[in-house]
DNA sequence: ACGAGTAGTGTAAACGCTTTCTCGAGGCGT
DNA sequence: ACGCCTCGAGAAAGCGTTTACACTACTCGT
């Protein structure tokens, strides 16, 4: 079994051409004599010819790869980023190589490291991080390091450590859509809004946290620490014990805004569970926009972002080596309108 | 910018060494005196030498790449099983390609040829297929092909068109998981129920076909045509679209079995617009016990298929490059219960 | 003390492609 | 007619590894 592969030498002597003139067949953008042209063509058909793209990556032309980094694959934020770098790569012609950190930091070490092996000529880190300053100064050094193996980093959903740092970013605008969502529940009349945050020190999180203060201050409602928690868990979980947490205290609260989906359906499950209903008694505003929030016990209002676009936008900067080597691209999010949300009157 | 990579040339004049003592101490298993070795990994480290993959696989040795060739990244059901292929790949040192067709053959093809182009140590072929004359026969050219290129097919989720097909495959038993499902139903007292089916000539509906009209015969229930519906999208829409045709038919039936659970959710969004209560009017039960099958406004009972370990085994096959070059597994599934299913009384 | 291993290292030939030179053959302006 | 261009095609030099082969210097068994 396995016969050897054809090469580019086999190709050549069928044709009765040099191995050049192969090469040019096939690379396309070069002048080469309309009838050599398909006698080379003919004789790769012939040979079932394929070549080979280590050799072709080797001899100086590009990977043709584009890698992404992330978290996992399975949570539908990441999995509609990967599928918007996918298509996008796809449309370059190129292939997508796929990574997941499972948020261990070593793990994304190594997987740079790796990304410089493989030449991968774009390396995509999705997600936001809790920037720390060994973070900084780690990533500062992956960045330098791929900028010289001639690949171009892009930080997708989180900005840059700093100005001068070797990569593209493109975000969308987490101050924004809190501010969005906190201030349409504000605006149908709640005041005493419950917010369950994300991890502190994490810039995707801080940014949602920022809005809601924002927008509570721009209508002149006060924040009560005791309806704002943080905490690292963004699962269902999370939002179910804490409004537990919310309704056993007796706290007062007419409106929730959770950081995420999941845990939004948590609270609400929380919430049915102690005989409250959703939106009559307290409404509810998720974030991210989960393609299930349409078929939750309450057809979920939620911050829609362009997870698609930004996955897009970050291969389209990284493949475009012209233009500036540093930039910055803020993609904007909106609400999507459901029925967990009711005025208060 | 863009300084020149340090070559495996510069490490070995740095160490004083020769290129092939470097490789050897780069690779592992060969005999290298200890001071030697330790002064090469010094220069590597001063250096801040990586290895170049192609200028590796160019010589020789394996790509370290699989490639897993799905319909899209963002479906629950895909992207579980592509976490079980990352995972697994990164468990055996290999970097994970994902290639999307979008349920396009020609593409399909396409990205085959690409996978030849890369010399993927394994492609892993994933999800059900309309198994038409034409299918088959590519198939197996794809397959050859691939054989020849040194590299492992592997096919998951979906049977080798013939006996002597140069592939491994890996399924989840379709026909014994809606035989559980439906038999649940009927176990507890359900005879009118509804089969909400996919695409006809799919490998993978036919196959929940066959264990629903098997179970329905089991208990000596019979099969009313006209609550058996089959089609091709796999959306919300489809069995919202569905339901709202029986219930305005008039069709008597006491539940449902849908062939996924998207559809389900889809299903009870218009049996709830039309009043009825679920379970308590309706039952039903989906198939794929996506994750947000508990989130749904009634926690709905599913068919669990054994995603990750489809990936995994998928992946363990196809690295596995000694014993038998073709086999078959075949994986079970089981019933996740919720609240969906309520007894006829 | 001598030939046979063997551990440790070096040399150089692939691996399959791209790309820079080179060069020949026509076409054309004067 | 003659030099000059342009177009098409070939030769060959890499690209950065691995690895087969060769060689040296020991260590042993006899």
């Amino acid at each position: 079994m396995t016969t050897k592969r054809p090469t580019i030498r086999d190709v050549a002597a069928l044709a009765g051409v040099s191995v050049a003139t192969v090469s040019r067949v096939l690379s396309g953008d070069y002048p080469v004599a309309g009838a050599t042209r398909t006698r080379v063509q003919r004789a790769v058909r012939d040979l079932d010819y394929v070549v080979n793209a280590h050799a072709r990556a080797l001899s100086g032309a590009t990977s043709k790869v584009v890698a992404i980094v992330m978290f996992n694959v399975t949570t539908p934020f990441y999995a509609h980023i990967a599928a918007g770098v996918e298509a996008q790569a796809a449309e370059a012609d190129r292939l997508c190589l796929v990574c997941t950190t499972g948020g261990d930091p070593d793990r994304e070490l190594e997987i740079v490291k790796l990304m410089r092996e493989q030449h991968a000529d774009a390396v995509i880190l999705v997600g936001g991080v809790t920037m720390t300053d060994d973070y900084r100064e780690r990533m500062h050094r992956y960045a330098k390091a791929l900028e010289d193996a001639n690949s171009r980093l892009v930080l997708c959903g989180r900005p840059a450590p700093s100005p001068d740092f070797p990569a593209v970013t493109v975000e969308y605008d987490n101050v924004g859509g809190a501010y969005a969502a906190t201030s349409h529940l504000l605006s149908v009349g709640h005041r005493r809004i419950a917010f369950l945050g994300g991890a502190v020190g994490n810039t995707t999180f801080d940014g949602r946290d920022t809005g809601y203060r924002r927008a509570m201050a721009a209508f002149g409602a006060t924040v009560d620490p005791a309806l704002v928690s943080h905490h690292g868990s963004l699962g269902p979980e999370y939002g179910f014990a804490r409004v537990g947490e919310l309704l056993a205290a007796g706290t007062d609260f007419t409106a929730i805004f959770a950081v995420n989906d999941h845990v939004a359906a948590g609270a609400i499950r929380a919430l049915r569970a102690a005989g409250k209903r959703v939106p009559d008694d307290v409404s509810i505003i998720g974030y991210d926009d989960t393609p299930f929030a349409p078929d939750l016990s309450t057809p979920l209002t939620s911050v829609h972002l362009p997870h698609d676009e930004l996955g897009r936008t970050a291969v389209r900067l990284a493949l475009q080596r012209t233009g500036p080597a540093r930039q910055h691209v803020m993609l904007g999010t909106h609400i999507t309108m459901r029925d967990s949300v009711r005025p208060l009157v």
